[in-house]
DNA sequence: ATAGGGTTAG
């Protein structure tokens, strides 16, 4: 390409303006060979201008080529300096900005000038630790630059990014002067954590007779969708629209407002916004819309957007695949995690914390471990807590409950999280290590995290399933005592199954007269539960009828009081619920059981025959009838009721979804791999014993997590101890 | 030549 200004390039001219307009590196190439032709590259202006067009460029190349041509000057002045920090301050190595002022001091002909600074600040803002950004702040108090409004605006972001509102905050009240920039930093900083103190700012702003602009409202926008509030949302709405004549509604303002109304789960309103704006390609607006829907159960609707984006960006993505995860389709929000993958589009930290969880609650180990290799150890994520514990989390609920000790125990003491504590706590509680757990639980507060709900829901939970009674009736005292933490329902629960599996049915029962609020099914489904292990026939059956008061769709309950009449003979009365539920038209909730092999899951049904190796699985479970028999095992049917003689009640128990799955994990699974199985409903009894004595008699290591914790079958025996 | 913005999250 020729470039048109050649002509310029006369003796004495001056080849600045072309610098000025050139549109591309290429040009600007161009006419650095100019400049060295006409013999102008000693000419420091020449020069100075040529490093700010490479430096301000905006690309990986262009800066590299400044920094060629900064090399190549002996004494750089101190334009040039701020220029080449400037130009790094924004590229992909900021760090690089602080190598370059430092070697500045070192040189010791230019000391920095208010402009260095605020460049220096936006690098330190980038970086992974808040450390640099310290040594910085000093170094302007040194240099007697704290009274600079850029360079306190710019000590007010610094600080807000790093999460240290109180630092920025000080730093915000200690200046002389605030303008509008000032108040948006600060606001900004306080819209992600501290709503509340945002909404304050602003009103404290307007007092000062400072007018807001977009900046502003679009913070004030983000703290409302933090708050879920919608009547603060629409009040601000509503003092945009006044202020609208001297603010630029642009596009960045309307998706503040679209996501506002999308968290609040305001739909309609979300709407209005959006049809103005649905024609732009606005990924963020729209990546709201799709969130906003999915989130509201409209998963339909959401993924319709999500088809019809004109261009989707990780965000976008994220956005779906978050979506299916938080409304349960995990299977789907996998899906579409390889779907993207795919498509070639890198996922971020974001979207590893949504996959992570889908893997977690569906049990899907292999997947979950494929994403933690190939994205996160080898991977360019900063250390990031909330990721950390989704896949300590995910390891846990996987039943890799030593991967992800493993993890915890490698994680810096002050890094560690009340989530990240909770989150190892209940996996522990899952696994039955209750002695564990209340080790961490206690480690968590002699290392200061602060407890919550969640803590305590974990640790009984630990209580309940290892059988510590008297440890966790002293922590459920505790909580409100020592800690000022109100017991919810969730920690009755714990408690009416703890005090329950101990027997201590009538504890349990005044427990729940003395709660101060109604019991739920939950709390009952417990009672019934503990009744159901001692036998007390009497309390089930209250439990089971105010089971059936509370929520009277759920096929379970019938099933479950149903059970427990006709265990204590009580034929008619049990066949009697079984014709109300038949009556009323509940259908039993199907049991399914997953396993996952080579990173696909494969769902079994009770009694479902039509898997693609129906043939091999049917042989497989005959081949297990009769190494059963062989060590003398005879079916307990105890669970199953339905009228019919007593060789067909071991049929239909033969062919529950986790002994198919434990067929197929035979025929699939090389003798050394762990069988993992995940259950929607608890593992039967019958079940448990028959997976006991096939662990033994194949050598297998088997796992089964059913909905209240994981079974390790090992040489004949389970890490539960028959306990659950 | 300098400072501030929206979307995803356990």
């Amino acid at each position: 390409m020729k470039f048109p200004g050649k002509r310029l390039f006369l003796e004495n001219s001056s080849p600045l303006p072309l610098i000025e307009s050139c549109k591309s590196i290429k040009q600007a190439l161009q006419v650095h060979s100019q400049i060295i032709v006409n013999g102008l590259h000693r000419h420091i202006f020449s020069m100075s201008r040529l490093i700010s067009f490479f430096a301000l460029s905006g690309s990986k190349d262009g800066l590299n080529h400044s920094r060629l041509l900064f090399s190549q000057i002996d004494c750089p002045n101190l334009f040039i300096w701020n220029t080449m920090i400037r130009g790094y301050s924004r590229s992909d190595s900021p760090q690089e900005a602080l190598v370059l002022y430092m070697s500045m001091i070192a040189e010791g002909v230019e000391s920095p000038n208010n402009f260095t600074f605020p460049f220096l600040l936006n690098s330190c803002a980038r970086l992974s630790s808040l450390e640099p950004g310290h040594e910085i702040h000093c170094h302007i108090i040194k240099n007697g630059y704290q009274s600079d409004l850029f360079i306190r605006n710019s000590l007010i972001h610094l600080y807000s990014v790093f999460g240290d509102l109180s630092h920025a905050r000080v730093v915000f009240d200690g200046s002389f002067v605030r303008d509008l920039v000032s108040y948006n930093t600060m606001i900004s900083g306080y819209a992600q954590d501290l709503p509340r103190a945002a909404l304050c700012l602003f009103r404290e702003m307007l007092d000062m007779d400072i007018q807001p602009d977009e900046f502003t409202f679009v913070a004030l926008f983000s703290a409302c969708s933090v708050l879920t509030d919608p009547q603060i949302g629409k009040q601000i709405h509503n003092l945009l629209y006044k202020n609208l004549s001297s603010i630029d509604s642009n596009i960045l303002l309307k998706s503040a407002i679209i996501d506002m109304y999308a968290k609040c789960g305001l739909m309609k309103m979300a709407e209005q916004v959006f049809s103005a704006i649905r024609n732009s390609k606005s990924t963020a607006a729209w990546s709201s819309m799709v969130l906003g829907y999915a989130r509201c159960g409209e998963i339909e609707i959401a993924r319709h957007l999500f088809n019809k984006m004109a261009e989707r960006d990780v965000v976008s993505w994220t956005a779906m695949i978050s979506g299916y995860s938080q409304t349960g389709q995990y299977s789907e929000a996998l899906e579409l995690f390889v779907e993207m993958e795919d498509q070639g589009i890198k996922p971020d930290e974001v979207t590893m914390v949504a996959v992570l969880s889908a893997c977690a609650r569906l049990g899907a180990l292999e997947f979950g471990k494929r994403i933690h290799h190939q994205y996160i150890e080898n991977g360019s994520f900063d250390q990031n807590i909330i990721l950390t514990t989704a896949i300590i989390n995910m390891y846990a609920k996987c039943g890799s409950i030593d991967a992800a000790l493993k993890i915890f125990h490698g994680i810096q003491e002050n890094r560690k999280t009340s989530f990240l504590f909770n989150s190892i706590i209940s996996g522990l509680a899952q696994h039955g290590l209750g002695e564990t757990a209340i080790r961490f639980f206690r480690e968590m507060v002699s290392a200061g995290v602060k407890l919550d709900e969640g803590s305590f829901v974990a640790v009984l939970c630990a209580c309940s399933h290892s059988g510590l009674v008297e440890e966790g009736k002293k922590l459920f005292e505790s909580m409100f005592d020592v800690y000022g933490i109100r017991p919810q329902m969730e920690h009755y629960g714990c408690m009416v199954d703890l005090l329950g599996r101990d027997g201590r049915l009538e504890d349990a029962y005044d427990l729940i007269q003395k709660m101060p609020f109604e019991a739920n099914s939950v709390i009952w489904r417990a009672l019934l539960g503990a009744c159901r292990i001692h036998g007390n026939v009497k309390m089930g059956e209250i439990a089971s009828q105010k089971l059936l008061e509370v929520e009277p769709d759920h096929g379970a309950h019938y099933v479950l009081l149903s059970n427990m009449l006709a265990n204590s003979d009580q034929w008619d009365e049990a066949k009697r619920v079984r014709k109300l539920m038949e009556d009323r038209h509940i259908q039993k909730p199907p049991g399914w059981s997953y396993i996952e092999l080579n990173g696909t899951i494969h769902q079994f049904l009770a009694s479902n025959k039509s898997h693609p190796q129906a043939k091999e699985i049917e042989l497989m479970h005959k081949e297990m009838a009769v190494q059963l028999k062989s060590v003398g095992y005879v079916p307990n049917t105890a669970q199953v009721v339905f009228d019919i003689d007593e060789e067909e009640k071991g049929t239909v128990v033969s062919y529950h979804s986790e002994r198919l799955a434990l067929a197929f994990g035979l025929v699939n699974c090389s003798p050394k791999d762990v069988i993992r199985i995940v259950k929607n409903l608890r593992i039967c009894g019958d079940c448990h014993s028959v997976f006991k004595l096939l662990s033994e008699i194949y050598e297998r290591e088997i796992v089964v997590r059913d909905t209240i914790r994981f079974h390790h079958f090992k040489t004949g025996s389970c890490s539960c101890l028959d306990f659950w």
